[in-house]
RNA sequence: GGGCCCGUAGCUCAGUUGGUUAGAGCACCACGUUUACACCGUGGGGGUCCCCAGUUCGAGUCUGGGCGGGCCCACCA
């Protein structure tokens, strides 16, 4: 397709315009399928992107325009640079937000123990915003669930395709896939299923943080602190041997019953006479023993905190390193277990304990206030303070601990080697920029737990294993049942293991299915082996994996990218791509993140329908990788403007070609043919722009590509084309006209080519104008020096623009017209650069429009006008 | 408590191993309709490079200490 990049007679419209370019262009792209990525392509002439898959239940904002735009700059220039991109699109439509759309949208929830009904039909097709009550919901299977997921998530694709081809993402649009689709499922059980053969994936009955309003396990990744109100209240606790209360100030009152043991540490001399000791838990008569431990701190609350199992991760660490007993009080739900843990025997404790049981912690903690301090056990009022709380990203409540069983996933958490090794991963893969590097280190070095990839949720990918149950009907954990890898993928709620029937299910001696499905990151941290299809097609994955690139949001290092490190770490040994680049945050004008809740959200489409993609490409393209950038429009307006120069540019210098050739044949660019000194300086300046744009992409450095690009390309308009424009006209003998035109064409066919990768629209527009039908700039070559004629001087036309800006400002100061000519004028130029200065004397005259200019060299820094006589324009 | 990034013109930002008089665009002011462009052009004004102290012949740049802004992590009784 399109190899035919010669130049034919240019056509050049009257009034180039903006207006329209984004469907035209997108609509020729998608016919010619100049992304589309050519299988076949060996490895070494590949360039792969691991795109991320935005989440489709939400919207696309600004910040999503701003970062997609970086990774398609870099996709077009090393298409340009004659590498096969291979740059999918994947939509996430996996997790927990799809799954509370698709409830409210359709009225339906997911009940995996119901049968796929093929008739189905949702009860409900609601708008957004009006949510189905969850009393109201119809219960549904899983795969009836994911097919509903599918049909709304279509909807949302087609929205975002939409956006993404408008902005002129250079994707192919026939590679992608859906994080719940049947492939990234299948991909998804396989990768789990290795796992678990190898030993990296394993359960585990351990304490685990866990959301009361989703009841589901969180993993350390997902948690967030936030600053909430509490109140230390200060409890006696008296010894047993003597009955002289010990206080304790606890934020958490309500968990006494679940009291295990007090600690200060060990070096607190205040309490060393106590260890060994026992005290009796306040109102429900447990005695629990005084220990000491390192981690108490002497200077918080009265030095001497309680341990309950378990109220915050330290009290785990406490009860695991302590060996202490378990006393559980809080259930799924978060509220209070009906009945009391053992060790509450008492009959007073029993009756203390059934005020609680049934409430909520915050109703549990104001009832177990009052009895406190009717016993005379808590000393004065709550005393208020403020303190970080954990809670689940994505939820509302406070987290509370509970004993449960899970899958985890080794990832360096626990096992130090594969700490070492993941860190050594960090230290190999190319950051940009490379600071972002130390987030990485930070996370990893930080971990206290392996990866908990079990949620109690119904939508999701399900662990693609079954267990038997014994004699008793008890499910043997030890001894999962796994699928044939031929098989995936697979939903154990409704799918029978080899060898039973459906009629076993949930029967002693037969099997149950493992009700949990995966974490949303547990997929996602796969999609280098989903877009590049590990699972069903090995010659496109073995030209594509390891891929060159993750672009992605520094927000999600420790997720996304660290995620997905330890996929390919533990099932390919390698890197998932070999560089990651990282984007900033879009601030709004007052320097704050944008957010929906702060209502400063512009919608991406109407801002590109507003300025045009090539303004709002600019924009991004003005920011550096890993720095925040503010939303701006003025930036846009620039970018605008420059996208409307090159359409104006481009068809001064086009209209010369079609002049200057044959009839029926453009002027060939032959660069021999440039032998003015002026455009000979032009294009040798061109030439060093052209190796630093070269060089900065290369480094991913898009912003100072753009900067010298630009920066050349104004003053190629300003000086260059105001001084050759008489020339080129046609003032001069033939070879200074030639000279002229043919510098002017070579000129524009590298800058279209420059700037291509940044303003995809206006360049191929011109493109277009003088290049065969098909032929795209996209998938033309990208510059390189040697193409321009050599051994030009840059210095002749700096001199020459600083000459005539020297004449301009004079008629400036005079307010007269440009068109205002000098009867004569002299210009001292600094004597080293009189000869380059020289040698464009006679363009210097024509544009500044003087009739004798003398050039003198003397004693200065920068040409000034020493002599002249102005003579207004008649009329 | 630990770590990272940032602080340069009214605004958004460059300033590459230390080296002339610190730059660009926007905004502002003045002028000009000039056959590529009024979705324009030309010119101009505008800075205590956050502060202090060092290193150096020389610091926006390097070192140390502050101040201010943003972000990440942390066992949060």
């Amino acid at each position: 397709m399109n190899s035919d990049q010669t130049p034919r007679l240019p056509a050049v419209p009257d009034r180039p315009s903006l207006d329209g370019l984004e469907d035209k262009w997108n609509a020729a792209w998608s016919r010619l399928g100049t992304y589309t990525f050519r299988a076949g392509t060996p490895r070494a002439r590949v360039y792969s992107i691991d795109t991320p898959p935005p989440t489709v239940s939400g919207s696309l904002h600004v910040g999503h325009v701003f970062s997609y735009t970086h990774t398609d700059i870099v996709a077009r220039y090393q298409r340009m640079c004659g590498l096969e991109v291979f740059y999918p699109m994947g939509w996430d439509d996996n997790g927990l937000p799809t799954e509370r759309r698709v409830q409210n949208y359709y009225g339906v929830r997911c009940d995996p123990s119901l049968p796929y009904d093929p008739d189905f039909v949702p009860p409900h097709e609601g708008a957004d915003g009006k949510s189905v009550r969850a009393a109201d919901q119809v219960p549904i299977s899983r795969p009836n669930f994911v097919e509903l997921c599918e049909r709304l998530s279509a909807e949302d694709e087609k929205q975002f395709e939409a956006l993404w081809r408008h902005l002129g993402l250079s994707i192919d649009w026939s590679q992608t896939y859906q994080t719940i689709d049947h492939h990234a499922r299948a991909t998804s059980q396989l990768a789990f299923l290795r796992n678990l053969a190898r030993g990296e994936a394993y359960q585990q009955l351990a304490p685990t943080l866990w959301d009361v309003t989703f009841r589901t396990a969180v993993a350390q990744a997902e948690l967030e602190d936030r600053e909430r109100p509490g109140a230390y209240h200060r409890v006696g606790f008296k010894k047993v041997s003597d009955g002289v209360p010990v206080y304790i100030e606890t934020t958490r009152p309500e968990l006494i019953p679940a009291c295990v043991a007090l600690v200060a540490h060990p070096d607190d001399p205040r309490y060393q006479p106590l260890f060994g000791q026992e005290v009796e838990v306040p109102l429900f008569g447990t005695r629990v023993p005084v220990v000491a431990h390192h981690l108490a701190a002497q200077d918080k609350g009265s030095g001497i905190a309680m341990v309950c199992t378990f109220g915050d991760v330290t009290d785990v660490v406490w009860w695991r390193e302590l060996h202490l007993p378990t006393r559980s009080i809080i259930g799924w739900d978060g509220r209070i277990l009906a009945d009391p843990p053992e060790g509450i025997d008492t009959a007073s404790g029993k009756a203390a304990y059934a005020e609680l049981a049934g409430l909520t912690t915050f109703s549990a903690q104001k009832r177990i206030v009052e009895l406190l301090q009717a016993s005379g056990d808590m000393v004065g009022e709550p005393k208020p303070i403020t303190h970080p709380v954990k809670f689940f990203e994505k939820g509302d409540k406070p987290l509370e601990i509970v004993s449960t069983r899970q899958w985890y996933l080794k990832n360096g958490g626990v096992d130090l080697d594969l700490r070492a090794a993941l860190l050594g991963r960090g230290q190999e893969l190319d950051w940009y920029p490379d600071f972002m590097r130390v987030r990485y280190q930070n996370w990893v070095e930080g971990l206290n737990s392996d990866w908990l990839i079990s949620r109690q949720r119904f939508f999701g990918v399900p662990f693609p294993v079954w267990y038997p149950l014994d004699g008793a009907g008890n499910p043997d954990y030890d001894h999962p049942i796994t699928p044939a890898e031929a098989d995936l993928p697979i939903d154990p709620a409704s799918d029978v293991p080899a060898g039973y029937t459906e009629a076993q299910r949930g029967q002693a001696g037969g099997f149950i299915g493992d009700p949990d499905v995966m974490d949303t990151w547990a997929t996602s941290s796969l999609t280098p082996q989903i877009a590049c299809h590990w699972r069903d097609d090995p010659d496109l994955f073995a030209a594509t994996f390891p891929m060159d690139l993750r672009p992605q949001a520094q927000d999600i290092i420790r997720t996304w990218l660290f995620a997905t490190v330890v996929r390919a770490h533990l099932e390919a040994a390698s890197l998932p791509w070999s560089k990651a680049a990282i984007s900033g945050f879009i601030l709004d004008p007052d320097r704050k993140k944008m957010s929906k809740s702060k209502g400063n959200v512009v919608t991406p489409m109407g801002l590109l329908e507003e300025h045009g993609s090539d303004a709002v490409r600019y924009w991004a393209a003005c920011a550096r990788l890993g720095t925040d950038a503010a939303f701006e429009v003025g930036q846009m307006k620039i970018g605008r403007r420059l996208a409307i120069k090159i359409l104006n540019a481009s068809k001064f210098a086009l209209g010369f070609l079609a002049e200057g050739g044959t009839a029926g044949t453009p002027l060939a660019l032959d660069p021999a043919a440039v032998t003015d000194p002026l455009d000979r300086s032009m294009l040798a300046a061109l030439a060093e722009v052209v190796a630093k744009a070269g060089q900065a992409l290369a480094a991913y450095d898009h912003v100072r590509a753009l900067e010298a690009t630009e920066t050349f390309f104004w003053t190629f308009c300003d000086d260059y084309i105001e001084l050759v424009k008489d020339r080129a006209h046609g003032q001069g003998d033939l070879a200074a006209v030639a000279s002229a035109r043919t510098a002017l064409g070579l000129a524009l066919d590298v800058l279209l080519r420059l700037f291509a990768p940044f303003q995809p629209f206006a360049t191929e527009e011109v493109w277009s104008w003088w290049h065969a039908d098909g032929a795209s700039v996209h998938r033309a070559t990208w510059p390189a020096p040697e193409e321009l004629p050599a051994g030009g001087d840059p210095a002749v036309l700096a001199l020459a623009g600083q000459v005539l800006g020297v004449l301009r400002k004079a008629k400036s100061e005079a307010k007269l017209s440009m068109r205002a000519e000098f009867a004569s004028a002299t210009v001292t130029v600094p004597t080293a650069g009189l000869a380059a200065a020289q040698a464009a004397l006679g363009d210097i005259k024509s544009a500044g429009r003087a009739r004798a200019l003398t050039l003198a060299g003397g004693d200065v820094e920068v040409p000034a006008l020493t002599a002249s006589e102005l003579v207004p324009p008649e009329g």
